[in-house]
DNA sequence: CGTTCTATTGAGGGAAGTCAACAGTGGTGG
DNA sequence: CCACCACTGTTGACTTCCCTCAATAGAACG
């Protein structure tokens, strides 16, 4: 059953204008696909490493990981997506799935078909180049995630982290940076950052004594914001904050 | 002083045609790009993080190491980039660069202006697509490096770096995955797997004495392949060489 | 009201880091 | 053409951060 889900896509259509210029035309066409919803339970993939797919999850509500899996089955989440991100908009392009997609929480998602999703992209140069810088901004988080797990001590690695959802939830609306949920348990604060949960815990225990933040019930409380940032090594330049860029889709 | 840079441009017309079906006139618009052919020295940045760039910089010759850096100044390498790949070219449609790049070896570059490339994508709609996905395929390289960083031991790190390095190599046609060049010290390379220089070196003595692999004057010999793949953990699933997915650009 | 996750804590081990010394190697200038 | 110097690679001894294993407590759920 198809009905209009703008509703759902509007947090969406902030997120992209949040870094590119639209039209109010190819704001309403983005609004206007058309799509199926689907609750996933929580800890259940709904996206396996290697499959084609053919059509973008967007997340409604709930928190989603996108993973990467080591031969021992080990687990890698590489980023964690909220409300009203595309969790796999790069597939619009590149349908064989190189990732994983995985409900960390009840999880409600919006199915977009490629084929819709492309269609307004190939109407709207605006939108295609939206999708696009979407894609990018995704891909410097990636980065930063390199250096995060490369270079910082479980400490910083859980601070960073924790700078950068904060961050997150604040623009999407969802809390803001000194109270936001987080329905992670330990052991997926662990996939993500390269550690063991045993030792997420021990350090978010630090963190938690050092009065910096604290987890509880799935809600972060950062008590001590600036300290967070230092610990964490935090410098938001990578999420691609500096408002929209300028549009280039109408040069001649 | 402006001519033709079509043999450089070359190699990243491949490239992109690798993943994207270009028309003959869309290939031949990227091959009429201008540009300004730069030396770059050995281990100089070119471009530094949080930069706001005009241009984007096509690798000729070389080996570029696209970088984070932590607060303490320790280097993260998140990507390196041979030639034929436009080392930032996320950077024209988001041109603050959230990102360093530096010369690991001496290396040639070509600047193209952001506006050269603008005009080009906003003209050929299978430019601009294609691009978004070169820009995809970079970003799931990303991805994998925080699994191979967040989850492999430093012999698995190691040959998973030298895995996709063969293929990328042997694919843009500089040696096979039995024999290439790579023109970085211990060091870069413990940049690039989040270890120290002496633990590369180490580990680089395992690979040695298992007759896996064996780096010598900056190349690589493979002796046995299907070990090293083993040992890395390796899947090239994440590289996207699948052959060119269905373009989009032209359905109403 | 038990069952099953999830969180917490302790003890011990191991992979990689740090510090330091020395050996190759390659480029440069006298 | 050789000598020097800076860079890179190699190895050893010691340290540390994080992992593993294990046991228990607490929370959520039916």
């Amino acid at each position: 059953m198809v009905f209009s889900h703008a509703p759902a896509l509007q947090p969406f259509v902030n997120r992209l204008a949040s870094r590119s210029l639209l039209t109010d035309e190819e704001a309403s066409a983005v609004l206007s696909l058309k799509g199926q919803v689907r609750q996933v339970a929580a800890h259940s993939d709904f996206v396996r490493q290697g499959e084609h797919v053919d059509h973008a999850c967007l997340v409604v509500d709930g928190l989603v990981g996108r993973f990467g899996q080591s031969g021992e089955g080990a687990r890698q989440i590489t980023c964690l997506h909220i409300p009203g991100d595309m969790a796999d908009l790069p597939s619009v392009v590149s349908p064989k799935s190189a990732w994983g997609l995985m409900a960390l929480t009840n999880t409600t998602i919006l199915r977009l078909p490629h084929a819709e999703v492309r269609r307004v992209a190939a109407k709207h140069a605006g939108v295609a180049e939206a999708l696009w810088r979407d894609c990018v901004a995704d891909g410097s988080i990636f980065s930063e995630w390199v250096v995060n797990v490369g270079r910082r001590d479980a400490l910083a690695r859980l601070a960073h982290l924790l700078c950068e959802m904060a961050i997150r939830c604040e623009r999407a609306g969802q809390g803001d940076r000194h109270a936001f949920a987080l329905p992670a348990t330990q052991a997926d604060l662990g996939d993500a950052t390269g550690l063991t949960s045993v030792h997420v815990n021990r350090t978010l225990k630090e963190l938690r004594e050092r009065s910096v933040a604290t987890m509880r019930s799935r809600q972060v409380i950062v008590e001590d914001w600036d300290q967070l940032v230092s610990i964490g090594d935090f410098d938001e330049g990578f999420m691609l904050l500096d408002g929209p860029s300028p549009r280039f889709s109408e040069v001649a």
